[in-house]
DNA sequence: ATGAAAGCGCTAACAC
DNA sequence: GTGTTAGCGCTTTCAT
């Protein structure tokens, strides 16, 4: 068993930590005059307050903040959550993710509040709200609404101040910040109407809130332009790249004619277009094909992948600004995103 | 002005926390008796102790930790720290750093610890220090180098422990975990120089530490097979797009001859592939590629991208065991870590 | 303008 | 076994 950490024993090895007290003695003034002076108090003399502010900055003195939060009442730390799947024990290794996750960092950061990074056991959402019940943070950003809608909704029951990336749904009491979907999926389908294809493969596991809602918005854009959903075309593929590949293949081997593709992530569109080319089928001549999320990989393969940008930085600046506005005790409402599709050689004419 | 957060004001207008004394009026109880009952203690009564356990599990009741660490003297949070650079441009978005975020997540979480995130102007990399100074974390670990040698000296000086993910350097005081960058330039040159490639561009700013060794294992490589490095082949773009897609091409319209790109980022790499393409040069027939980090995107170009694999969550993990020896007392040792080259088509015969 | 003292929520001697 | 008490490092009345 190795010994405890960061105790006081182990910072008495190294050195020991100055405080306030040190500061007073070595000012030759009390503890309570070098508070008022390290906060800028107006009440101490103007002299002394400098003298004390050398002293500490010498000194590399910094104020606890453990204490002075516990004697404030207060805390400025936002916890981001990611669910990890319990079984695979698998972290995010989703491209969008982690980028959200960089959004995040500069938003919370700009605002003056700290970043907890938490992975916790997605069947034990509880871990969540205990984040805040222990006073370790104010609130929680939670990434990946996945299929835990109904205990995200038990954590809102229970007060807790959080904001999840993801869907709006019905019945829901907690906030969402989100892409807008609907609109992204048929954004996607319409253009491809336009470039006269109708037999459009979707790629993506409905089960998930914000793939169902693209789904709605695909079918709606067939609906209109008076093309006929087919079941056979949509394919309820996970976020994972074999599972990807392996329905494209097999709709290739039953020779299920299709003529276009819509991924659900770029990762999912790119793996269409390898064994759409190792099938030798020509991107985009004989399937367009288009992805979602727009991360900076679109650029980067051949052909480049049309996508549907989902704008990230943005999405950190709301995700706090939700929660900031919850904590203020004011009504966070769900937000939707703009999405755009931004188009390239994969799907043009 | 937006009012205060986290203070007792609003917590009070959402829902008073509860605390030990209020468990402990209801259990009838002292709050000692309370303490030693949530930490398991022996000395309480096995019976009152699961009354106890239950009251505050049926209250939502947990234990408050910024007051227990205080009173403990003790804190259990990391920093993982990000220095934003203007000069190289490279930033939190670059994808090798954002998955070393993810397993440091992993080894962190794994060992019991929190993980605070961090953006700090690489200026000011006071602020670093400030961060243990003031008790919010018991430790560093800081991602990105870069320029920074001599501040990082200075922090380590100070006994502020960090353990850095870099190159070692001569006179480095403090500790770093990095990938073994003279055997990752080497395999890559030696590998083109297998495949009869004679003049290999190398892609990257030597100024950079990791980048500097990586030019050194790649000058071995060619010396030991007597070809000898051109200066005009040693191109110092930084770790962005744009300027490597320009070096490159001023490269062809110079009508500079070369076989054969080293990349030092996987994005450098493709960046390459992509201007040659546009200029009409076949990849790897013409040139042979070879990129850095094997990030999942090198599978999903075209052709793929063979690259230099760098481990990870091997990192993430050795990382955090420097960081943790460190605090125990122990001299950290610098680590590196394996490289292996993984082959693919933009570099195959 | 400054100091003494109380207290933030908790734990750990030290009583009994 | 359980309660009483002191104190972690800080801020803030309340005195002076």
């Amino acid at each position: 068993m190795t010994p405890p950490l960061g105790d006081k024993r182990n910072n008495d090895a190294a050195r020991r930590r100055l405080q306030m007290a040190d500061i007073a003695r070595l000012a030759g003034v009390s503890v309570s005059t070098v508070s008022r002076a390290l906060n800028g108090s107006e009440l101490v003399n103007a002299e002394t307050r400098e003298r004390i502010a050398t002293l500490a900055r010498e000194l590399n003195y910094s104020i606890n903040l453990g204490a002075k939060n516990l004697r404030l009442q207060r805390n400025h730390t936002i916890a981001v959550v990611i669910p990890y799947d319990a079984v695979s024990r698998q972290h995010i290794t989703d491209p969008f993710f982690l980028s959200i996750l960089g959004g995040l960092a500069d938003a919370i950061t700009d605002r003056g509040y700290d970043m907890l990074l938490s992975r916790v056991d997605a069947e034990n959402l509880d871990a969540v709200a205990r984040l805040v019940d222990s006073g370790t943070a104010i609130g929680v950003v939670l990434i990946g609404q996945w299929r835990h809608h109904d205990q995200l909704n038990q954590l809102a029951a229970r007060k807790l101040p959080i904001v999840v990336w993801g869907a709006q749904l019905p019945q829901q009491m907690y906030c969402t910040v989100g892409g807008d979907n609907v609109r992204g999926g048929r954004l996607a389908a319409e253009h491809l109407l336009q470039q006269g294809r109708k037999r459009i493969v979707f790629l993506g596991d409905p089960q998930l809130p914000e793939v169902g809602q693209r789904l709605a918005g695909y079918r709606a854009a067939l609906v209109a332009a008076k093309v006929a959903p087919r079941a056979e075309l949509e394919l309820a593929v996970p976020f994972e790249v074999g599972a990807a590949r392996a329905a494209v293949a097999s709709l290739l081997d039953r020779k299920i004619a299709f003529d276009a593709v819509i991924g659900c992530s770029d990762l999912l569109a790119i793996s269409a277009m390898q064994v759409l080319r190792e099938h030798g089928r020509d991107v985009p001549r004989d399937v367009a094909v288009v992805g979602y999320d727009d991360m900076p990989l679109t650029n980067y393969c051949d052909p480049p992948l049309s996508s549907v940008h989902q704008p990230v930085p943005e999405a950190g600046m709301q995700l706090v600004d939700a929660l900031l506005a919850m904590l203020h005790g004011q009504v966070a409402a769900p937000r939707l995103l703009p999405v755009e599709l931004v188009i390239r050689r994969s799907s043009a004419a």
